[in-house]
DNA sequence: GTCTATACATGGATAGAC
DNA sequence: GTCTATCCATGTATAGAC
């Protein structure tokens, strides 16, 4: 027996809330974009939107908890992986974070323009928090592992996690902060890499593993993205990642 | 008897706005001031301020970029003194920023709160990006010299110092996750400063420089800190060569 | 060039009916 | 749970006075 509903049942409006308001956000920005836009584009009115959230901030923290879920469950496994060794989890910790970036390279190429904007700042700060609360004890699981098998070199094992992670939302800044500097000089996209593995390197040194043992992932992670940017696959220069002079 | 001028003469209409937006930005929040704030404070009407500003966001460009001057300012004459050591020189680099803070305790402790609300990111996100942008060129010099004369190990200066002023903003973000988590707990200041001992470390180890080189102003910071937050005046001493004349 | 007064559109949020 | 109607704060624009 069905159970009687009003004309328009919804299976989950609140689901449609917050997966219009990222389409909204990534596009326009959030400020940008006004409560009324989502309710349209659901087709519920602002009552229905202030039944499930009590602010537009709110919906905003869903969309990103949302989006920090799916990384979050790649990584999980990880620290417990039985092959695995210390090395290899760390490789494919990052690597899990940038496989997200590039499985969303399209979603996320579209809306760098917009997230980056100073306005936006406030969806990227939620977006960093939450990964860095939400990451921290897989990575740490790690970290600890590799301190007691002197795989790694550092004093406590949750701080130094934290602190990788935060590390490495600076180097999203620097991304930001460089795309938007130079959005349309198609060579800024090869420096930002080149500085990213400045910081990748950064971290090796903090972790006193030797130099290479996270950067690799760079080389790989650089040919998928330049794929992805390309949005072809446009030929290029071969290897950058390990010279210097 | 002097002419009356309209209401009251203005000798610098425009950095009383500024004055006025840093005040109540650091005590309210930047969403919370409305224009008609800064207004009333001032004493002169909305039209006056629009004549000055485009935006209300131009004023929080003035507001952060009069900080950052007074930051810069005792930072700019580091790199070519004649008589410091490498070393000495990164030391002064960042015991000049911590004294900034210290020297600026009262008015940050009680911004503190405020500022490291969520809702004030983009205080904190202008902030940071404005100290990377003017405090580069600084820090840079002092690691290309350096590098130069093989007292850091870095491949490229500017990479390098753009990278430890970010890490030195990530720092600051942990400190404001860190003090809004247990904003009543009195033993959280001095797991913050633990905290930031280990990014200190980091930063050495980046650097290739041997432990302790930078951190030892941290245990100095520390006590003047502890002063300066247990709410006692604090003995404001820029030990440090030239700043403003 | 500097300022006052005022108008206005936008948009977040609420109340209460169904 | 969803609606309609409404409130009201506030950023911004403008006309015009000294």
């Amino acid at each position: 027996m069905a159970r009687p509903r009003r004309s328009q049942a919804r299976e989950d409006a609140k689901g449609e809330f917050v997966e219009a308001a990222w389409e909204l956000f990534s596009r326009r920005g959030y400020d940008a974009t006004p409560v009324s836009a989502i309710i349209e584009k659901v087709g519920l009115s602002k009552g229905s939107f202030y039944y499930y959230f009590t602010s537009k901030e709110e919906v905003l923290d869903a969309v990103v908890s949302r989006i920090v879920d799916e990384i979050s469950r790649a990584v999980e496994p990880i620290p417990s992986h039985p092959e695995f060794t210390t090395q290899e989890k760390m490789r494919s910790f990052f690597r899990a974070i940038g496989d997200w970036k590039v499985a969303n390279m399209d979603i996320i190429r579209e809306a760098a323009e917009v997230i980056y904007r100073d306005e936006n700042v406030i969806i990227r700060h939620k977006m960093n928090n939450m990964v860095v609360e939400r990451l921290s004890p897989a990575l740490a699981e790690i970290v600890a592992r590799g301190i007691e098998e002197g795989a790694i070199d550092a004093e406590e094992a949750e701080g130094t996690a934290e602190m990788i992670l935060r590390f490495f939302n600076a180097m999203a800044e620097m991304q930001a902060a460089s795309f938007v500097a130079a959005k349309d000089d198609p060579a800024a996209l090869m420096r930002v890499i080149r500085k990213a593995e400045l910081y990748m390197a950064a971290i090796e040194k903090m972790l006193g593993v030797s130099r290479g043992v996270l950067s690799p992932l760079d080389a790989d992670f650089e040919e998928r993205l330049q794929g992805a940017v390309s949005g072809e696959g446009m030929p290029r220069e071969p290897g950058l990642s390990g010279e210097r002079g």
